[in-house]
DNA sequence: ATGGAGTTGGAACGTCTGTTCGGGGCCCAG
DNA sequence: CTGGGCCCCGAACAGACGTTCCAACTCCAT
């Protein structure tokens, strides 16, 4: 991509700088300050053609919703351990991570690669399937997915959920329409279910699967 | 700063969760949303207790401005590193590892974390699956099969095997009966192929898959 | 000139969001 | 009982903020 107008590479600029300066992204109007711009609406205006050619990405309606895109921040180099905290299976309760006293002692563990670990690392967990429930999201019995908990899933994230009318845990792509979920198998051959926005709990988003075979 | 409350430890999670997905931090309303709190004024208050006990950092009548103190450091293990020599797709020949020269300069590698390497690591190669051919393995596009050469498949294998006749490559459990060779998709639910002896070559023997999602 | 595409400027609208205020339960020491 | 921390609730205010609309300007090929 290269063509980018002076005002735009301006613009990006600013944002790299702020970046490293402030943990939240900046506001169009400090973008507007920081680049002695007269009007929001120039911002605006650039900010959009940097979102259509690939630089950033904005959340619309949401106060400094600017992401940097190929910008991973502090990815780790090394190999991140994640406890196994316990199996999912279709009828039984899914395991939660516990807040307190998180690294016990006793827990089996799986080791990340780098190239599988995402950019915050902290608070993975990792799960064993247990069962055949899951086949329409391609993950086998014995398989493990690792998960982190999910903050305000966005749409197409591959999900654990809890249904709790029907008592069951599943992973399904999530997507909000209105005040229900859409429950996506990963499977695009199959039906995906429709449940009210409240009966759907979100456990976590998976980030990885691993299968180790013998 | 041992004392917690339940409450701000539940807002501190969900924070961090939030930051890991979203490269901007949640507003009060989303963290109220999130942690299942009737009211901005209880984050309010209890996000000024975690800032008191210096967990984070607020930048007062900011949209977002929250910012995490303190990061974890991470820990090193050894790993292997598994070169990447191609994509394996249906239709296509898979590529074999070169004995000659292995370590090549510009392969794509990946890391295997302890507990999925198997006893001999030295001549594991991996392939990138590309397309959704391998479905009835529960193998999706976009999937990475780390391989070991194998000399001699046993029953039960889950091999990559090349279909002389057909030209194609797939991913099956191998069992052989008589001079005829049973390929049987990792999907139970699907039925199996029977192929002679001397059309199908066993290129390796799949011994872990990973997927990693977005 | 002349027209269109690309860009800037100014202003306003509506919403998102941090913040504040008054009130109300809960629990325990006095 | 009384009072005071501690925590939660609902509502509202004021400012921050994304977004939109329209006019004007530059540049360039026609």
């Amino acid at each position: 991509m290269p063509g980018l107008r002076p005002r735009q590479q301006q613009i990006l600029d600013f944002i790299r700088a702020y970046r490293a300066d402030h943990s939240y992204m900046p506001s169009v109007r400090e973008i507007q300050a920081g680049c002695a711009i007269s009007s929001t609406s120039v911002v605006d205006y650039n900010v959009r053609i940097l979102e259509r050619e690939g630089y950033l990405r904005r959340s619309p309606d949401i106060s400094r919703g600017i992401e940097l895109v190929g910008d991973e921040p502090e990815r780790a180099v090394e190999l991140i351990s994640v406890p196994i905290i316990g199996t999912i299976a279709a009828g039984s309760p899914m395991p939660v991570p516990e807040v307190t006293g998180w690294p016990a002692e006793d827990v089996e563990t799986v080791s990340l690669p780098p190239e599988l670990t995402p950019r915050h690392s902290e608070q993975l967990y990792a799960l064993r399937v247990k069962g055949y429930s899951m086949i329409d999201a391609l993950i086998d019995d014995g398989d493990i997915v690792v998960l982190r908990p999910a903050a305000d899933p966005r749409d197409g994230d591959l999900v654990a959920a809890w249904l709790k009318l029907e008592e069951e845990a599943t992973l399904k792509r999530f997507y909000r329409e209105g005040d229900r979920i859409r429950l996506q198998p990963a499977n695009t051959q199959m039906e995906p279910i429709m449940v009210a926005a409240d009966n759907v709990e979100v456990y976590g988003k998976v980030v990885a699967v691993i299968r180790r075979l013998e």
